[in-house]
DNA sequence: CGAATTATGAGAGCGGTGCTCTCTGAATAG
DNA sequence: CTATTCAGAGAGCACCGCTCTCATAATTCG
């Protein structure tokens, strides 16, 4: 089910498995843009191709699983987004900024997928392996600006408590090759990337109506903070 | 609709109702809790009350006007959570330590009612007048151990570059009182409450398992962090 | 008190959902 | 050419939110 539609197709059918998937999947994305994760209909889906309802389970076997696969996309798209970012500044500092305002354009421009990668997880969703990788092109787009600044010797010292080396998984110190990040390093990227997603929550669901005055400024005000926070200078 | 319960009922009419209200209202958390918002459904909770599905539509004239009453409801439980903690303690950072504890604990024993309130809204939702003061109760609480800090002269001087004045409401200095707090300071506080439900809403997605080897250490790390960085001494 | 009014509950019904099953026809494999 | 696999359609199930009508009970008013 949801064959991965890379291996090249040969046969006819095949060809045309691999078409209407990709259909399916563009016209889910497009009504999940409209309605939101929550109003995603199958049917719906399958009244805009044209096609019986039950057709569509011959590619996804519950609406779950095309849920997933919209994740996966999500995820790789503002990943993507963050690294295109990440290429239009040179200095750490610039980068930072940049990458943060990027993952916030993308997440204005994409609500409701960013809802589905970052808000309430939906019922029967469970993260499969390949959603990893996907998922971590984000926050390591962050990280590699840190490394940078570290291989630079521009990464200043941690201001305040340290983090304890056990408190962070083996698995993600080894995830994070060239910079050798020490565990400290880690958990203040790990906080960045939460304090990032985080503001964006709370200004796409309303927590900062009457709190903040101007979005975009307390975002901006966000960015230098954290990247501060995370030892980057910034002019 | 969803009349106040506390208007002392007269007529033995308006007793029923409230009785009733009050049942459907504890019916419906308690299935909250077990099937997650998106599953909640209006007529299981008029089967639970061997009434017509029909007859909830008295009370409650719509599934999210009925959410709305639980969001409420959860806003006041967190809040009051987060004001019963503070009180188990006195000095400043163990006040903050406790009431991040406590917050947390809520949300583990809570997780679908802590979905309600911070993660993606539900789709027919508008925040009425009435829950801004109970969704104020858990910042505030943490509010007020600054000012107390403040208070005692005890807050250390900020870090990192501050927030200017233009970017907080003035709804929010406001809101504020007795402290006298700095747009700067508001803004660091509004930071710690963002922290506190990003770094929670992390766990509880799931987005931690293979980056944290230990939630409750890392929690209580991002407490100490966030206190620190909100100007709060700790030992 | 009796009549008029109002609030409440039940039931049927509408259009929608996810999902399963069976049946038919077309593409593939041997 | 035949046997098998696979894609699509349609009917149907159980559920959902919500609306409407109708009967009955509680309240208000003359």
């Amino acid at each position: 089910m949801y064959t991965d539609l890379m291996n090249a197709p040969r046969t006819a059918r095949e060809r045309a498995r691999a078409e209407l998937t990709r259909e399916i999947l563009t016209a889910a994305r497009r009504q999940l843009g409209e309605v939101g994760p929550s109003q995603l209909s199958l049917r719906a889906v399958a009244r805009e191709l044209e096609m019986a309802s039950s057709a569509i389970y011959r590619y996804f076997k519950s609406r779950d699983e095309l849920l997933t696969a919209l994740i996966l996309e999500a995820y790789n798209d503002i990943g993507a987004a963050a690294e295109r970012a990440a290429e239009r500044a040179a200095e750490p500092g610039e980068r930072w900024i940049a990458i943060w305002r990027g993952v916030r354009a993308w997440a204005l421009a994409n609500r409701h997928e960013f809802a589905l990668l970052f808000g309430t997880p939906v019922p029967g969703y469970a993260a499969p392996r390949e959603t990893a990788t996907a998922a971590g092109r984000m926050p390591l787009a962050l990280a590699a600006v840190v490394a940078e600044a570290k291989a630079a010797g521009a990464l200043a010292p941690p201001p305040a408590p340290p983090c304890e080396p056990a408190l962070i998984d083996a698995d993600m110190t080894a995830l994070l090759p060239d910079a050798a990040f020490s565990a400290d390093e880690i958990a203040r990227i790990v906080l960045a990337w939460n304090r990032l997603v985080g503001i964006v929550s709370y200004e796409l669901h309303g927590h900062l109506v009457g709190v903040t005055a101007d979005d975009a400024g307390f975002f901006d005000y966000t960015a230098r903070v954290s990247g501060a926070f995370t030892g980057l200078r910034f002019a």
